[in-house]
DNA sequence: GCCCAGGTATAAA
DNA sequence: TTTATACATGGG
């Protein structure tokens, strides 16, 4: 039986307490989204939908800090994916295959976050060709160039809307040094915020219609499109078929072990989702 | 210097 | 329809 999530009001946070299959550095570091920072041993701070939150760790409890029941229950339980019920998913998905057991062991406790779909688009285009940390530089200095500084914070920004980016041109954002990615994230800024693309209807296309719709922007194909499903639109059946994932499924079924794993421990973990809904079987 | 980074657009086979 | 190459930038 799935038991209720429970917690409790702190002084100036929430804490939850016996929570399974929830670890804060193989969910904030894997890769799926760029705005959390280690701050010190099993604390993180990090700023989605405008707010700042510190969330700790010890074992299986959480304490979100500096943050309000509101803003717990508007945002951050959905944030992270709480009222999901990842053991029993996660304990059918590892008697599918040895492989998705293997994955499921490596990294038990990844959650599939619910970001703000624009923010999770304009990262995913940044992304390419490109590694973390370099990512979060990026999205950092865009934030804090063109971003809204958050109220009560000494220099915190929230991610800039659609609608402030497609006033901008090449040249302005020049500082934030994303390359040749720029005019693709002006691309994607225009045709969101003049409604060419609408973000809110992309949640109930189909993946297929959904991906078609999202690659009409320069710069985003089948990765960045199916990436921005997962993560932005917590569509669990999307699927992005990456280099590393393709190395991994060709090592494991030569029958090596895949070391791979290491290198981005996220990966396989995060493409367990997708098997929950797709017919894994064909694949094996 | 050279190579790579969780891709994509573009130009050739 | 599949296969190469450039792409901006920074770190190892």
């Amino acid at each position: 039986m799935f038991s209720t999530l429970t917690f409790e009001q702190i002084p100036n946070g929430i804490l939850i307490k016996n929570l399974s299959n929830f670890d804060l550095s193989q969910t904030l570091d894997c890769g799926q989204c760029f705005r959390w920072t280690k701050t010190s041993d099993n604390i993180y701070q990090g700023i989605a939908y405008g707010k700042i939150l510190n969330i700790q760790q010890e074992k299986n409890n959480i304490i979100l800090k500096n943050t309000t029941k509101e803003d717990f229950d508007n945002i951050w339980k959905s944030y992270f994916d709480l009222d999901t019920n990842y053991s029993n998913i996660l304990k059918n998905l590892s008697n599918i295959h040895p492989f998705l057991s293997d994955a499921y062991n490596y990294c038990p406790g990844i959650r599939i976050l619910n970001q703000e779909p624009w923010e999770t688009l304009c990262s995913f285009i940044i992304s390419q060709n490109n590694n973390i940390p370099r990512i979060k530089k990026i999205i950092l200095k865009m934030c804090e160039l063109f971003g809204s500084k958050i109220p009560n914070s000494e220099n915190c920004f929230s991610f800039p809307s659609a609608e402030t980016l497609a006033q901008l041109n090449e040249n302005d954002l020049s500082p934030i040094k994303s390359g040749f990615r720029a005019k693709y994230i002006l691309d994607a800024a225009n045709k969101i915020a003049k409604k060419e693309i609408n973000l809110k209807s992309i949640k109930n296309m189909s993946i297929y219609d959904a991906e078609k719709a999202l690659t009409k922007i320069k710069g985003v194909g089948p990765k960045v499109a199916q990436c921005t499903l997962l993560y932005g639109f917590h569509r669990l059946e999307a699927f992005p078929m990456d280099v590393w994932m393709k190395k991994i499924m060709e090592t494991y079924f030569q029958g090596k072990s895949p070391d791979l794993f290491g290198k981005y421990a996220g990966v396989a973990q995060q493409y367990l989702y997708h098997y929950s809904r797709m017919n894994a079987e064909k694949l094996f």
